[in-house]
Order: structure tokens, then C-alpha cells, then sequence
DNA sequence: GCCGATGATGGCAGCGCTTTCATAAGCGGG
DNA sequence: CCCGCTTATGAAAGCGCTGCCATCATCGGC
């Protein structure tokens, strides 16, 4: 063993293997062009002096970093979760990691994270949320792919996976006026998404005859715990609602557990429908009516996406909507 | 403009800028050692061009990626979120990104996703989970920083930051005894360091003169829905349990809702107890008494270890033990 | 007025890989 | 038996940066 602790590089591999550096970069990033019988010899060597491979490197040469950018506001309580969960898990599977940025809801940090993708020569960057002008220009500029999701804007910097808020909103609103409630209460975010959403939802209220709903904002992100407060508002409305609107399933199961508390019967005293058909949604007590958002299907148009190229044609094609469905449970 | 489309690079800036391209590398990761007229010049320069560094280049040259890989086995309902969220900003604070890995709990991926850390050469690799013995191996020859964090096991790869889970389960226990509490239920979650509180629990609660603890278990992560499941099982047990100790306080305060839903009062017909402080376990209705780590410490600890140098010597030193609080509130 | 510090900068050799382009076999058909 | 193909491999030029060493003013002290 020449231990002289140095990490063997692809040219200790080729040069022990008695082939040149090429053929064990051919060998590492597309097996099949080499020969059998080479290939065997070189595996074999890679594994007797413990080769790992730069990536470093192999990105600098090749301009391509296997390595993506996820942005999202935060980890806890986060409605990105499963989507950014199935996404980790596609990309692992094709070789390519994750870069985690947590934008919090300052566009500074977005900006920084950024750039910070863009010197790693990232493959593409997903992105969550909004940012500040001159960001959102150097982006249209660049050539990497830029995958906004769960939203569509109206223009998007090159590629929008996602869906219409304000649709949600109008869904619920028809989904609320069909079971006859009278006197909705919306908690809405801070956060274009979710005033969007409650922008949908009072149009097509008031569109359908409702007076216009009361309403209340929580910060972001819309968390169990800030049920608290906001029951208490609740409670202080003449007349009091009948049903609450919330900004995610966590907000919704704390109003669940508030308004059980104070004694009341959920939905018949009042009722809650949430937004994101967290997991948990489906085992409250009571089950929580809300709206599913595809992750799954999110992630995987995003990777797909990945794998072509970006042109700047076609610019219609550039927003693909999933969709969104309306859960009824017991909850509203 | 001669906007040829090539991105350009740190010579450009140089050429332009009038200086050579080693004093700009030096205005990048040094700025106090040139001079303030040139340091002036070559800014202008680089916001003038759009200059964007080519980290991959740097790391190769440097050896220093200044990424970190963060390995947990999920994103959704984990109780690492807190920690995770804590580690991604002191480090993006720092210029360091954090390459994210969910391992599920399959030591397969974990392996994976190590040997693809490695490849990036990160800084350090930050892990929560098991692997298998060949991959600590190769970890333990390697000069990486690889710190194993949320536990302490006897003979660490290179650094341990955590607390003793056998030590959690002998305090719960204490406390529930000094409570008066005489029929203990526990649930655990499948996994290494569940099975360490749990045995703490039933060595200490034997100990203190108590029966044997009835048992269950749920697949990892213990999450709030598995509460449904566990609760019926809970029904079934004759006598029924004063207290439940659950592996989460996701699950504790599924058990909650299920305890209530069924009638129950909590505390007072049954008591639970949770783990991990997460934000809703003082928010819940009642509020949940648990245990509580300081991922935020856990989270510093790691990244001033990440500055030091890895060295094998007084291995002792290589454990940190931060410790837990048990918070007493409503639900025991 | 000379000397060793001190501070600011330039030259240049890599870092470890990928990727043309070129070359060398192997192969089947006329 | 030679030709044109296909297939497997090698040689070498970078990719864009960092870090060491050398250079060259400047400057205060004696």
C-alpha cells in the first residue's frame, strides 16, 4: 500500500488498471461503451484502492453539477414537505442531489441563495417564492432552468408548476355555499399565495350573494399554534361564523382543538376546512375537509423538466397546471 | 457587449479590472488584503460584467466545497425540522450550503448518499441514522468531518452530539412515579434510539417497584396518524393505562384527540406524554408535557466543530452531551 | 542613505476530471 | 485480400479557480 494518505484519483485508477483516464470516464459516466472485459478490470481496481470519484472536478469539466436547488421558506410545518420529499427522492434516484436553501419570507435571503446556486453551476433551481426585481432579471438572463412551483405566474421566469390559487379560493367558497353556510371567517397568510386564494374565495362569494366574509391573517407560516389567537378573535364575532377558512390543515387542527375546547362541536357548531391535505387532515378528529395539492406530480414535472433543455419558445407551454381537488370530510 | 454568451469568469474580471486574476480570487475570499482603490475597482468590475463565481472550480482548487451534507430519514412530521432549520441558517450565515439527504430508514440509501457527499467533498456530513458497517468504515479512514447527531454512541466515527436516550426513559419514568402514575403504556417507535428510551423507561420504572410496562410499537416516523391504531390497542389493555409515553409528541397528541374524541379526559382519565418539544406540544389543548432537546445547540455545536480540525486523539472529547429538559405541562 | 520589514500584487503550476479528435483493431462482403 | 465500417481506446487541451513564491515599492529607524 503506497498509503501516502493522498485519495487515489481517476488517474491512479486508469494508470493501475493499464488503461488511460478516458476510458475510466467513460467507464464511470456511461458503462456501456467500454469493453466487457475492461470494464470488469477497471471496477475491480476502483474498488481495490477505494476510488471515489470528484464531483468537484467532473462538474467543472463537464458543466454539469448533478446538483439542484430547492428553495423553499421553511422546514416545520411546511406544506412543501411532501413535495420536496418525493423530489429528493426522484432526483437520488437519477444521480442528482439537493442543494436545501431556506428563504424564510426575506427575497435577501432568496437572493443570496441564489446566487449561491448559480456559483455552484446548479442544474436547475425550484423555487417557492418570490423575489426581489433584480434577482428575478438576472434569472431571465441565465440560461439555468428556474422551476417555479405551486403557483402560476403570469409570466413565469422560465418554467411554472402549479395551480390557481384564486381558484381554490372559488372552489371553496362554492363548496361552502352548496352545504349551506352562511357566515364563513378566512384566515388567510401573510403571502401573495394566500391572498390569492382569498381573493378567489370573497368574488366568489359575494359573486354567489354572500355578504362579505370576515376575515384575519396570521404570520407565515400558518401554523397550529396560531389557533390560539385566532379562535380567540373568532369568538369576539357577531354573529360568529359558521365555518373558518384557513390557510393549511396545522391551522385548521388548531382550530379543531380550540373550538372543542371552548365546548363547541366541530363541524356543527362551527366548521373548519384547511388547505394542503397534510397527512394528519385525514386522521383528525374530525376528519379535516380541505384541498389536495399533487406533490408527487408536482416533483415529478419539475424533474422531467429538468431533463430538457430551456428555450424561451412557446412561453404558453412554459406554465403547466396540476390541478388541485377539494376533499370532503367530516370537518365542513 | 461582447455578449458571447460565455459566462464570465474571474480572469475577465481581472483583465478588465486591470489587475491579475490571483488578486481578484483574493478580493473574493479576502477582501481586507488589497488594497481599497483596487478592491473598489475590481467591484465595480465584477457588478459591472455580472460576474457569478464558478464555486465548483474553487472547491477543486481549494479542496474546501463549503457545502454540508445534512442526512435525515425524513422531512415531513420529523422531529430533526428544528435542528435541520437551526444548521441551514447558522451555515448559510457562514457561505456554506447544505446538501440535504433523506435516508428513509433504509442504510442503503444512507450509504448512497454518503459516498455522493464524499464525491462533492463537503466540509462535513452531518447524519442522524445507522448505516452499515462498511460504510463507517470507509467513514472512519476518511479525513471528513462526519458528525452522528441526536445521540452518543459509545465509540463514535469522529464526533457525537447528543444526549443520553436511556437517561430520557430513566427521567420519564422517575417523573411518572413521583406523579403518582401506576399503569404506564409506552409506545416506540421501531429504531435504535427508541428502543434506548424505552429501555430506560422499563429499567428504572421496575426499579422504582413498578409492574412491567405494557407495550406497542409504530413504524418510524411516529407520526400523529398512527395514533388511531394505537389508541384502539390502548382500549383493549385491562387495566387501561393511567399515562401513555409516546415516541413523539406528533403521536402524543394523536393520542389526545383519540382520548378526548373517545370521552376521555387528559390528564385525568388518561395522561400523556410526548417527546421532542415540538412548537405545538405548548400549544396543544391541553398542553403536552415532554421532553425538550436544544436542536438550536445541537445545530451550533455541529457547525464550530465543522471549523475545528478532525483529529483522532482523546477520543473521549469527541462526545458532546447536551442533554434535555423534561417539561412538565398539562397532559402528565 | 541604507536595511530589513511590511504590504500589495503578479506569475504560474496545478486541482481531477471531461471531451473532442485521432488512432487502432476487428469484421463482413465483394 | 482489401475496403469501408464499427467499436474500443488513447492523447491532450482545457474547465475556472487557488495558493505558493517571487517581485517591487514604501517606509521608519539608525
Amino acid at each position: 500500500m503506497d498509503d501516502t494518505q493522498r485519495k487515489p484519483t481517476l488517474d491512479d485508477v486508469a494508470q493501475r488498471a493499464g488503461v488511460s483516464s478516458a476510458t475510466v470516464s467513460r467507464f464511470l459516466n456511461n458503462p456501456d461503451v467500454v469493453a466487457k472485459a475492461t470494464a470488469e478490470r477497471i471496477r475491480a481496481t476502483i474498488h481495490e484502492i477505494g476510488y471515489i470519484p470528484n464531483m468537484l472536478a467532473g462538474g467543472l469539466a463537464s458543466n454539469r453539477s448533478r446538483l439542484v436547488a430547492v428553495l423553499i421558506p421553511h422546514l416545520s410545518d411546511s406544506i412543501f414537505n411532501d413535495t420536496i420529499e418525493n423530489m429528493a427522492e426522484e432526483l437520488a434516484a437519477a444521480g442528482t442531489n439537493v442543494m436545501l436553501g431556506l428563504t424564510g419570507v426575506s427575497t435577501e435571503r432568496t437572493a443570496k441563495l441564489i446566487m449561491a446556486a448559480l456559483s455552484r453551476r446548479v442544474d436547475a433551481i425550484i423555487s417557492t417564492g418570490p423575489m426581489d426585481a433584480e434577482t428575478e432579471d438576472l434569472l431571465r438572463r441565465s440560461k439555468v432552468r428556474f422551476i417555479q412551483i405551486w403557483e402560476l405566474p403570469e409570466d413565469p421566469i422560465d418554467l411554472a408548476i402549479g395551480f390557481s390559487h384564486r381558484a381554490v379560493g372559488r372552489d371553496i367558497a362554492r363548496f361552502l355555499a352548496t352545504r349551506g353556510y352562511r357566515h364563513p371567517h378566512i384566515i388567510t397568510a401573510e403571502g401573495k399565495r394566500a391572498a390569492l386564494r382569498r381573493d378567489g374565495f370573497c368574488e366568489e362569494w359575494i359573486a354567489g350573494g354572500g355578504a362579505t366574509p370576515t376575515q384575519d391573517s396570521v404570520a407565515i407560516p400558518s401554523r397550529f399554534g396560531q389557533a390560539r389567537r385566532a379562535f380567540a378573535e373568532i369568538r369576539r364575532l357577531d354573529p360568529m361564523p359558521d365555518v373558518v377558512v384557513c390557510g393549511s390543515d396545522y391551522l385548521a387542527q388548531g382550530i379543531i382543538v380550540e373550538a372543542q375546547f371552548a365546548g363547541l362541536k366541530v363541524p356543527d357548531d362551527i366548521a373548519v376546512i384547511g388547505f394542503g391535505n397534510a397527512s394528519l387532515a385525514g386522521e383528525m378528529r374530525p376528519t379535516i375537509t380541505t384541498v389536495d395539492i399533487d406533490g408527487a406530480r408536482i416533483a415529478r414535472e419539475a424533474i422531467a423538466a429538468i431533463g430538457r433543455e430551456r428555450d424561451g419558445s412557446d412561453n404558453r407551454d412554459n406554465i403547466v397546471d396540476v390541478g388541485f381537488r377539494l376533499i370532503a370530510r367530516e370537518s365542513a
